[in-house]
DNA sequence: TAAATAACCAACAAAATGTATTTTATTTGC
DNA sequence: GCAAATAAAATACATTTTGTTGGTTATTTA
């Protein structure tokens, strides 16, 4: 793998942290991409060169947080279908956003947007909905195992965005604690 | 109240036909104003007489579709704590939504978009959770109940995009047989 | 049927996008 | 370090889209 121009590294974390900057004072839509230039100080001809528009540098933005997690993930990574196992997986997911607070509440104070929660679905999908085909206790359910998933994921994503977007209502200690007691102990 | 003039009515109603239909071809981000008016067979102007910018109509297409759906709740009111009540409640919003499928596959295959999860949220929060309140098997639990309530609202909600979105996946009533299963009884 | 008013039409200014070309500055690999 | 490569800046421009206005036509209301 050869190794990318500098200026190019540049360019696309200033182009992301321009656009974080402006999702946190306004609706994406209401964004223009010379708005972005002017905030990144950059001249716009630049973005073009690498951007076809600005939903394409929301795709990519959000892309690499998804890399930034999953390679947080596969360190701590064990294998096993227990219900620990499930709630250590929430604890580094938390963990994570935690520490990247500033950039999710940008994202999703704004709109909620859609391709961010794909990213978690997706996410959550290959790591968890694998490891649930073989727990019997979810087989025997009678309900498919897929809509189990979606059901518990759904709530937990929920809570989850109510836990950033609300930063004092709890700490994220309580948080895991709530989820602890409302998660089943079959999964 | 007085009477609101017929052709404003019919406005309103081909310029909220033509959203939809656009939404379902492409991303809300790149439909044009000039599109819209193209499809609505309107002229620009009259566009402009009746919204700011394409955002604003989305707002009331998705502000009617929630009165819509609180009328028909009203007709189907009656009070109650017990599940029976809760699952009734969901019966009905699932009864709607097959209803206006067609409407809500646009809005949400476009984009998911986050107004209209919004949509939902208050129609729950404002006809269930208040009720929550006085259960006492809630009340005992230790977790507040926004909380339980938005993590039982997340999982219902995420499984009924599933089911909206994967039209032939499974029945309105399987569904509604799943949900009974993963809602605790206490609820 | 007359008065009110919504929608149409046409024209235009301003904003924003998208592209192409040349010049300047930085990075890379030797 | 230095030369070659290349990214970013600067500039200019055509095009698209937006947003507004004033006059005309058609529909609705009462």
């Amino acid at each position: 793998m050869e190794k990318t121009d500098l200026r190019i590294i540049k360019t696309n974390k200033i182009l992301f942290d321009a656009l974080l900057t402006l999702m946190k004072e306004k609706n994406f839509e209401k964004i223009k991409i010379s708005d972005i230039c002017e905030v990144a100080l950059i001249n716009r001809s630049t973005f073009y060169a690498h951007y076809e528009d600005k939903y394409d540098l929301l795709i990519a933005l959000i892309e690499e947080l998804k890399n930034t997690f999953l390679n947080e993930l596969k360190e701590n990574e064990y294998n096993s279908i227990s219900k620990e196992y499930f709630m250590n997986l929430l604890k580094i997911l938390i963990e994570h956003t935690d520490q990247n607070r500033s950039i999710y509440t940008s994202i999703l104070s704004n709109n909620k947007n859609g391709l961010f929660l794909d990213f978690i679905m997706d996410v959550a999908n290959r790591d968890i909905a694998n490891r649930l085909k073989n727990n019997k206790d979810i087989i025997n359910s009678n309900i498919p195992i897929d809509t189990i998933t979606k059901f518990y994921l759904g709530g937990i994503i929920n809570l989850g965005l109510d836990w950033i977007l609300n930063k004092d209502k709890y700490t994220k200690e309580e948080l895991l604690s709530y989820l602890d007691k409302l998660i089943p102990e079959k999964i």
